[in-house]
DNA sequence: CACTTGACCTGTCCGC
DNA sequence: TGCGGACAGGTCAAGT
């Protein structure tokens, strides 16, 4: 599910919520869902939280004056053999850790004030210009795969129909130095990400259709199925063609593209087909303002032509067959 | 080597 | 009403 507009709307919506607050205490009711040692949780605070292409982090750490900063490490056989590795490295007694989550397809995380309702509340709040509406039902519900309770009461519900998403429990560490982070992409809002990288990146896959090769993470980072098929139609271009036969202006559109809809994305607070909420447990609008996806038989905005589905890559592909050619 | 398929899971929808 | 199959926004490994 959520790709980098959703990823993005979930720190922003956590970002003045949980940064500050302690860990207590922590359920996981898929283990699956949690790697790493939940205990080493126990007291941590939570310092910063961040994005990187579909991850969001969390930094830990412990306050010095803390009774529970005091106590032993518990042994995590993920950090410790990563900072063995090293040799000659200080041993930190109790490593900076940083909570990785990724929400695959069905991940949520929903923020709950102590004792808050979780009955519908008020509509009076609005993005683009829409009433939120709010998604949520009693919690825990039948998804909820981890909760994590912070010292004020309040809780944080990992909820995952799919069981796909994952959180990690790693040190930093690790991230600096891990394949899955070098890997990845430029981060497609920053300055760095000009039309010319992402023409070079996209190259690596010159036969490839453009639509699947900008899926791509390692070209660029956060751009899944629903965004990869609105920034085709933005730029007008038909998502089958092949990378290689792009000329240098459908690289600029297609990088002009790609970067108004994922703000626009984030604008509208993500996509709601299915699954995605924010952490109020209310859903995001960007599909009210699409123009192909899941939008298969009706009138193109542009042109009044019907919207076409096909197949590409595996994944359900939405176009107009007037407007991309 | 480039690209596709299958697997990981649960739930929904559609046709018979 | 029930059953089988296709499909769903992500990513990795295995297969062609």
């Amino acid at each position: 599910m959520p790709e980098l507009p959703e990823v993005e709307t979930i720190r922003l919506g956590l970002r003045g919520k949980i940064v500050g607050l302690k860990i207590k205490d922590i359920q996981v009711f898929n283990p699956k869902s949690f790697i790493g040692s939940p205990k080493n949780l126990r007291g941590q605070k939570i310092l910063k939280i961040w994005r990187r292409a579909k991850i969001l982090g969390m930094e830990l750490g412990m306050s010095i004056a803390d009774p529970a900063g005091s106590q032993p490490h518990p042994t995590s056989s993920l950090v410790t053999t990563s900072l063995r590795a090293v040799d000659g490295a200080p041993r930190s007694p109790s490593p900076a850790l940083t909570l990785l989550f990724h929400l695959k397809m069905s991940g949520q995380l929903v923020f709950v004030q102590r004792q808050e309702s979780r009955v519908q509340s008020p509509a009076n709040r609005f993005i683009g210009g829409h009433p939120t509406e709010d998604m949520m039902g009693e919690l825990p519900n039948k998804s909820t795969r981890v909760i994590f309770e912070f010292s004020d009461g309040s809780k944080l519900y990992f909820n995952d129909q799919r069981k796909f998403g994952w959180i990690r429990l790693i040190s930093k560490f690790e991230i600096r130095n891990s394949k899955f982070f070098s890997q990845l992409g430029p981060e497609p809002l920053e300055k760095d990400f000009t039309w010319q990288v992402l023409k070079n990146n996209l190259l690596k896959h010159k036969s490839m259709p453009v639509k699947v090769a900008i899926m791509d993470q390692s070209a660029v980072s956060g751009v899944g199925n629903i965004y990869a098929n609105e920034a085709c139609f933005d730029a007008k271009i038909d998502p089958r063609m092949k990378v290689g036969s792009m000329d240098d202006n459908q690289f600029k559109r297609l990088h002009k593209g790609i970067i108004k809809c994922l703000k626009d994305g984030i604008k509208y607070g993500g996509s709601s087909k299915v699954h995605f909420v924010n952490p109020e447990g209310k859903k995001g609008y960007f599909l009210d303002y699409a123009y192909v996806y899941w939008k298969e038989g009706e009138r193109c905005k542009i042109c009044g032509a019907e919207i076409k589905k096909m197949k590409l890559g595996g994944r359900g592909t939405y176009y107009c067959p007037k407007c991309q050619k």
